[in-house]
RNA sequence: GCUUGUGUGGCGGAACUGGUAGACGCGCACGACUCAAAAUCGUGUGACAUUUGUUAUGUGGGUUCGAGUCCCACCACAAGCACCA
């Protein structure tokens, strides 16, 4: 029995002496392979089950490229600025730098402990002096150039922490860290200009293979959208404000425009007796904090200023509203509002009584030529008392429709519907709900011979009372009036009818496709046509013009924390900002008597002697006390793994040259839009500086899916008492067990619970490895011939599907293949060692004892990959199925050589083949080679 | 509501560009070894009927000689976004 406890420790202090995993990344003479895990923060809790899959992920990936002849950096650190630290600082007054060690050595420790391939000698952390140093000069050269700079801003402020969030840091109105309430405040903020990037971030989107939910997070955050700019001039004064919208041909359908609440123009253009009501409203908008807003989202409000706005391209006075359902922050504050086609200007105008007018119409049908035009409508009548539909039932000419007809002329569209309605179906006592949007349909009339294109009205009705009169039908109408319920309704086909149906069941602005009407020179013209027209005609009369807006915005670069990056910025006394020479970095994290900000200040500020500052010219100036977000360092450390000491430079650019990009990254998807897009806005501004040498800094990025407690339900603070700890597994299991377990369990992206049957399972699985393969009675060659093909195309699967992460799969070939030794009985030397090799990559200290007892005395981790032969994975003899009709009827054997004849006789030749076809004509017969034969016959 | 995913035995999960559904593991049952148990080794294991059959991959349709895989509609779950004009 193998002695896990033992082996482990033996191969740990084994590795670590003999420095087997030293990267030497100057030898360029192999092909590199950088592959990255995301660092953690270095918690006393030490590792969690999920930092486990991860990095046994890499570091299977590691070892095998290393044994495939690769130069390998497989590095790790730590990201070790952060609050824990800074609480623990506040409450006992000590610097955190001790806190922060001692974590970092637990957390390494255990790491050893399950028997990584870590260089140690290329740890970073980013709470080291040495580290930030280069945090801070690419800060430094961001401001230089203008990336990062000071914005006066509304800002996510949270009283409880005393500090400014960004946005992904705010949950639910409430602080990530802590759950406490954030509001919005102006304040002048230290700002990286995230949104000079947005095209080339989307860009790089495209060319790296990440998974593609993460890039649509970051596509969504980055939220891009294509439009216009559109002037509206006030009436009554001299002056204009621009809108924004993707919607421009929409333009003439606009019948209001809306100001966000803290729009500049406000208080210039109310008027009188409208300045109570506005002045109320702004307030109680100021008041409110980002969550309040939200849940207020049921319903829309705002208020008249009484000014109005001319409509550029048709003169028209549309009045101008304030509401915050239009946000200060996006856009220009302003928009013009155009409820028949826009969801929120829908409800926004039914509650203010606002016109809407329908300047587009879905379209139905085929065009045709030579259509005759007509106005029609067609009416969806039903009875809230049965809960029944209104329907004519044409039968075969026609099927079910509604209530239909032609206007007549000089008739409006309602009377028409209720003239109809009580011509063929008697009812008289109806109640319009909603008159539907117009739509513009075309068929062909058999009875006519004629093409129509009509432009049809919709209404709802509800029936109030069964009144009826006698119906008067012309006598071609031959249909029956039929009540029916909800899922009969789904009979009307027509798809005039249809359409009319569903606006009736979903009320609301029609936001689809479709022709322009009363819109001038875009009528006709479908949607996009049309937004490209109305660009062109706003662009040459002088009052818009093609624009695009992003959602993304500054990325507030500045936190009153203590234990972060300081800003190498002074303010001097002159009002100017002075920037640290490169011969002041690192600025050095000050020792401090109290950590805690007051009043909302940085805890810096109580650094009174590092805060003053006199330059080498003898101006005066006092430090910037706010340090950087948590997200800083993290945002460049792949660079610095690579040239970890140097003290000239972030990193050698012939060696960055040389290792980046990153070529597979595994880590959490929660921080898909957090440090995944800050890292590559580093990177983008790094490569156009030329400091970088690739665009895109991780070529492939795989999220390990979370681990669940044994029930399903998510490990964490929450059920602490469901959380498994990797340490007491390694510990009782060992640590190849855990590794293996983990690797097992399912696919790497997938969430998966955990399974303790299926911790023992995989304890077994290694035990019976150790018993055959340290046997050495086992070992001989008399049966190879038995084992060759299955070995072949073990290697093939295990090569195969690591490269994939497939590890699963993996394993279980290798399950395979220790099933077929035993059948057997033996192995041969050959192939055990070959075996040995690529589970000592999921398992490397069992591979490594095994390997030891196999008569070598180095290290198996640089050994030769083991490789197959594609002439023994070729079966030549295989077993496909007989099908009947589809049906799988017999198996058979037949080899690779034989021709389809020679199969198709043979699976005549079968009893129960003969049995299904007997007395059947045989339509055809299907071979694929390899796979199947099917025969197709008929009664 | 929108976006992106996922739905396969008692459980975790396999199944290449459509070609014998359920690999491998857990669990369960039986057998061998044992006085016995554990461990180990072997055999079996979707359901129903039980000789050959029928039926099965969230639901309902479709394409095909053939669908877990492709198409359409729907349902459920998960994650993210959410008045973004």
């Amino acid at each position: 029995m193998y002695n896990f406890s033992e082996i482990e420790k033996k191969w740990q202090k084994y590795w670590k002496e003999n420095h087997t995993f030293k990267t030497d990344v100057w030898d360029f003479s192999k092909p590199k392979y950088y592959v990255l895990d995301m660092f953690p923060y270095p918690s006393g809790v030490g590792l969690h089950a999920g930092h486990v899959e991860g990095y046994t992920a890499t570091d299977i990936i590691s070892r095998m490229k290393r044994m495939q002849g690769y130069n390998v950096l497989h590095p790790m650190g730590y990201d070790s600025f952060g609050l824990p630290a800074e609480q623990y600082a506040i409450k006992t007054g000590n610097h955190p730098n001790g806190f922060t060690e001692k974590n970092i050595a637990y957390f390494t420790e255990q790491l050893n402990a399950l028997g990584f391939d870590y260089d140690w000698d290329k740890m970073v952390a980013t709470s080291d002096p040495k580290f930030y140093k280069w945090t801070q000069w690419i800060f430094k050269n961001l401001y230089q150039d203008g990336y990062a700079k000071y914005v006066d801003m509304p800002v996510n402020w949270c009283e409880g922490l005393g500090t400014v969030l960004s946005n992904d840091e705010v949950i639910d109105g409430k602080s990530e860290r802590g759950g406490y309430p954030v509001v919005r405040k102006n304040m002048k903020q230290l700002c990286i200009d995230q949104a000079s990037f947005a095209e080339e971030l989307l860009e790089g989107l495209d060319e790296i293979d990440w998974p593609e939910s993460t890039k649509e997070m970051q596509r969504n955050w980055i939220g891009k959208s294509i439009g216009a700019h559109v002037t509206f001039k006030i009436k009554d004064h001299d002056k204009e404000f621009t809108v924004f919208t993707t919607r421009c041909d929409t333009l003439f359908g606009a019948t209001y425009c809306v100001l966000a609440p803290e729009h500049e123009y406000i208080n210039s253009i109310t008027t009188k007796e409208h300045q109570k009501e506005v002045e109320e409203y702004k307030r109680t908008c100021a008041s409110k904090s980002d969550l309040e807003r939200t849940e207020l989202n049921k319903e829309k409000t705002g208020v008249f200023t009484g000014a109005y706005a001319i409509n550029p391209v048709n003169g028209r006075e549309i009045p101008i509203y304030i509401s915050d359902y239009v946000l200060a922050s996006y856009g220009t504050g302003a928009i013009m509002a155009v409820p028949a086609h826009d969801e929120r200007d829908y409800e926004f105008a039914k509650k203010f009584h606002i016109p809407i007018i329908q300047v587009l119409e879905e379209v139905t049908g085929t065009p045709h030529e030579n259509e005759t035009k007509k106005k029609s409508i067609v009416a969806v009548v039903y009875n809230p008392k049965t809960k029944k539909y209104l329907t004519l039932n044409w039968h075969d000419k026609g099927g079910r429709l509604f209530i239909g007809g032609t206007r007549k002329e000089n008739e409006t569209a309602l009377d028409c519907a209720l003239r109809e309605i009580k011509e063929e179906t008697g009812y008289t006592d109806l109640e319009l709900q909603e008159t539907l949007p117009k739509i513009n349909h075309h068929y062909y009339a058999y009875n006519k011979d004629k093409y129509f294109n009509i432009e049809s009205t919709g209404f709802f009705f509800h029936l109030k009372s069964e009144n009826q009169q006698t119906t008067q039908l012309d006598e071609d109408e031959s249909f029956t009036v039929e009540w029916v319920d909800e899922e009969t309704v789904q009979e009307v086909k027509d798809a005039l009818h249809q359409k009319t149906y569903q606006y009736a069941k979903n009320q609301g602005a029609m936001v689809g496709d479709g022709v322009h009407v009363h819109s001038e020179f875009l009528d006709g013209l479908y949607k996009q046509d049309a937004i490209d027209t109305m660009i062109k005609w706003l662009e040459e009369h002088n009052c818009g013009e093609r624009k695009v807006n992003y959602k993304f915005r500054e990325w507030i670069f500045a936190r009153q924390r203590y234990w972060g990056e300081p800003v190498p910025i002074v303010h001097l006394d002159n009002g100017e900002e002075y920037l640290l020479e490169d011969s002041e970095l690192p600025l050095i994290l000050p020792s401090l008597e109290d950590y805690k900000g007051h009043n909302g200040k940085a805890p810096l500020e109580n650094a009174r002697d590092w805060k003053e500052y006199t330059t080498k010219t003898g101006m005066h100036g006092v430090r910037e006390t706010s340090t950087m977000p948590g997200s800083a360092g993290s945002s460049w450390y792949y660079f610095r793994y690579i040239d970890p000491q140097n003290d000239e430079v972030f990193c050698d650019p012939r060696l960055a040259a040389h290792w980046l990009p990153v070529d597979l990254y595994i880590g959490g998807q929660e921080h898909a839009v957090g440090h995944l897009m800050y890292s590559r806005i580093w990177n983008h501004y790094l490569y156009n500086k030329g400091l970088s040498p690739v665009k895109e800094p991780f070529k492939k990025l795989v999220h390990q899916g979370m681990i669940l407690g044994e029930n399903g339900i998510k490990m964490g603070k929450r059920y602490p008492e469901y959380a498994i700890d990797p340490k007491n597994i390694a510990k009782e299991y060992g640590a190849d067990t855990l590794r293996l377990y983990e690797m097992f369990m399912g696919p790497i992206e997938a969430s998966k619970p955990w399974s303790m049957n299926g911790v023992v399972g995989a304890k077994k699985f290694l035990e019976r490895v150790w018993r055959f393969f340290t046997n050495f009675e086992n070992i001989k060659d008399t049966d190879k011939d038995k084992l060759t093909k299955i070995y072949h195309q073990t290697v093939k699967k295990v090569t195969d599907d690591f490269e994939v992460l497939g590890f699963n799969t993996a394993i279980s070939q290798m399950m395979i293949f220790v099933n077929e030794c035993y059948k057997v009985g033996s192995c041969p030397k050959e192939y055990a060692e070959g075996f040995i090799k690529m589970i000592s990559c999921i398992t490397p200290h069992i591979g490594e004892e095994m390997w030891e007892l196999y008569g070598h005395n180095q290290t198996i981790a640089y050994e030769k990959w083991p490789e197959y032969d594609e002439k023994y994975l070729k079966e030549e003899e295989k077993e496909i199925a007989v099908q009947v009709n589809g049906k799988v009827r017999a198996t058979m054997f037949v080899h690779q050589d034989n021709t389809d004849q020679e199969i198709e006789q043979k699976a005549f030749s079968l009893d129960n083949v003969q049995r299904h076809i007997q007395g059947k004509e045989i339509v055809k017969v299907i071979v694929i080679k390899g796979k199947i034969c099917n025969i197709v016959v008929k009664d």
